[in-house]
DNA sequence: TCAGGTTTATAAATTTTACTGATAGTTTTT
DNA sequence: AAAAACTATCAGTAAAATTTATAAACCTGA
């Protein structure tokens, strides 16, 4: 049994298909047959059922698999005690993040981080939330950048920031004349959300549950697009809460739409995520320390006093 | 890197000299020497000091050998997984038996075991509980069966059975002509003790917080040896306690120094224990269920009423 | 300090293993 | 029924692990 041989086992198992998984590791399909036929046979049993179409894993198999992660992921573990102790900082780093964060948090930071921590070979991909959790969990992201707090017993979050709503509240709306605005004057089943507006942690106000109180209302809508949410506000459906960091990109008439919150002020809480194993966890920290840095000028609202969860 | 390699760093980590090691290995030096060289080459750094004599880890060595043991641990596993689906019991098994267990415990049930599982091949050997714990950790023993609870991280324990002891008073002793005795007649410091007589679980008399108390005594002794303890104690040097399953081995002139308690009867605990990663749990609980089997014909007190821990 | 023993590294040869390219055999798709 | 997609098999090859033999380094004790 060889630490490859696991490999091409998880490889055939994710993609369903000898040709496949042999082009993602680099060798051609008859190493892996022969290979995982090796292991197979070593073992005495069967791995994946052959028969169905596409291949499915076998009982034990499934078991092998469990088990075959976690070696491969602990032998990825010896590299990164080697960089640790070299206090080296680089190679890939597979990083996600979410479509209302991207646009504003990355331009942030990229620059320093790739000046600071030129050896890490940084590739980011948009993802959903759901996405990037299904992802990190299969080890195919390194880490990830999004609302929290997700809960999710494999996942571990190192919370970045509080990124403060301002409320968008078009003409005609009949808020619209308040200069700032309290929490208190939300109706929630008038606002429209984003959809990764996830459930606060304590000491942050907890809107998600609140919404999830009304379900029965007119109608509901959690966009994934600010875009989205400032042009169905605008034709009337409601006011809308906008990340604080996306209301500076908005032209000086939508601007004119925003109210800021009287303190404690509704807020996302932005984290770092990753897998409970830790892998890169240099990198991980890295970066954290990056983007803190970076954030700590950009949001004044840092120190905002932010409110306790509503009762359910 | 592969398995084999970690394999090998681990063999040499242990007895700090490649000859040694590579003999353990079954394959040459210059095998083993390349092997490393190659490991260390790819990861950039020096697992071995080896201008120290005997070599020595380096300091990053040191975490590499953590994480290797750990990996050809689970790599272990993979055959654990398949030998449980199939049902099967068989492979080696190393088993470590404290010496006042081994030679009564092991005729009972031997014959049994390697009769209802002829695949296991038994490897026993009698070792201190100290040795025992060392190799346990080791990864040198599967498992061991001890006095308990050791109270070690790194160990499992499930309880065999309770052997009660049995007073054995020598003529000229004051409680010699007492037919039954009781705990509360034991004057500790007058006793001769096992060296395995561990510190006793809730629910069985707790001899040895008493013994450590009384520190200043004239001398005192902790044998691992039944026969020096009735030696000893024919001499005049103070009663001592016998795990009953010994008694029986005592000649008829012997036999008349013996003294069963009232109940509660003292009694030790006596636990089959292993690694805390679970390897090899089938033969593990194979075992469990023979000697449990087998043990309750042999001691009658098994329903004995066992006492509370006394106070520190 | 020098011979003898012990130990690790190196070199060349050998065996073993992993991998590829070509192809045959299946099953699925159309 | 033909084409496409996929896996297994085979023979050849490249790569690797391992061995034998030997050199080099290092202690040890006379």
């Amino acid at each position: 049994m060889t630490i490859t041989q696991l490999y091409y086992v998880l490889a055939v198992a994710e993609h369903k298909n000898f040709t496949k998984a042999a082009e993602k590791c680099f060798v051609t399909q008859p190493t892996l047959s022969m290979q995982i036929q090796k292991l197979e046979d070593q073992l005495d049993i069967k791995i994946f059922d052959r028969s169905k179409k596409p291949i499915e894993l076998t009982e034990i198999g499934k078991k092998i698999v469990i088990q075959a992660k976690n070696i491969v992921n602990e032998s990825y573990r010896i590299q990164d005690i080697v960089d640790q102790q070299k206090g080296f900082i680089g190679g890939e780093f597979k990083l996600g993040i979410i479509p209302t964060i991207m646009p504003t948090l990355l331009p942030m930071f990229l620059k320093t981080f790739i000046k600071r921590y030129p050896k890490v070979k940084l590739k980011i991909e948009e993802l959903t939330t759901e996405e990037i959790i299904y992802r990190i969990n299969e080890g195919h992201l390194d880490a990830a950048i999004a609302a929290t707090p997700l809960d999710h017993e494999n996942i571990k979050e190192r919370v970045l920031y509080f990124e403060p709503f301002v409320a968008y509240i078009p003409k005609g709306h009949k808020l619209h004349t308040q200069q700032k605005i309290d929490v208190n004057d939300l109706e929630i089943e008038d606002i429209l959300l984003l959809e990764d507006g996830h459930c606060f942690r304590d000491g942050v106000i907890n809107l998600c549950k609140v919404f999830k109180d009304h379900e029965d209302d007119k109608f509901q809508l959690e966009s994934g697009s600010i875009e989205t949410l400032i042009k169905l506000s605008n034709e009337g459906l409601g006011m809308t809460l906008l990340p604080y960091l996306h209301t500076a990109d908005l032209n000086d008439k939508l601007k004119e739409n925003l109210h800021h919150f009287n303190e404690p002020s509704p807020a996302r809480e932005v984290s770092l995520i990753y897998h409970k194993s830790e892998l890169k966890m240099q990198i991980i920290e890295a970066m954290q320390n990056v983007i803190s840095g970076i954030i700590k000028g950009a949001i004044a609202f840092q120190d905002v006093k932010i409110i306790s969860p509503l009762p359910k």
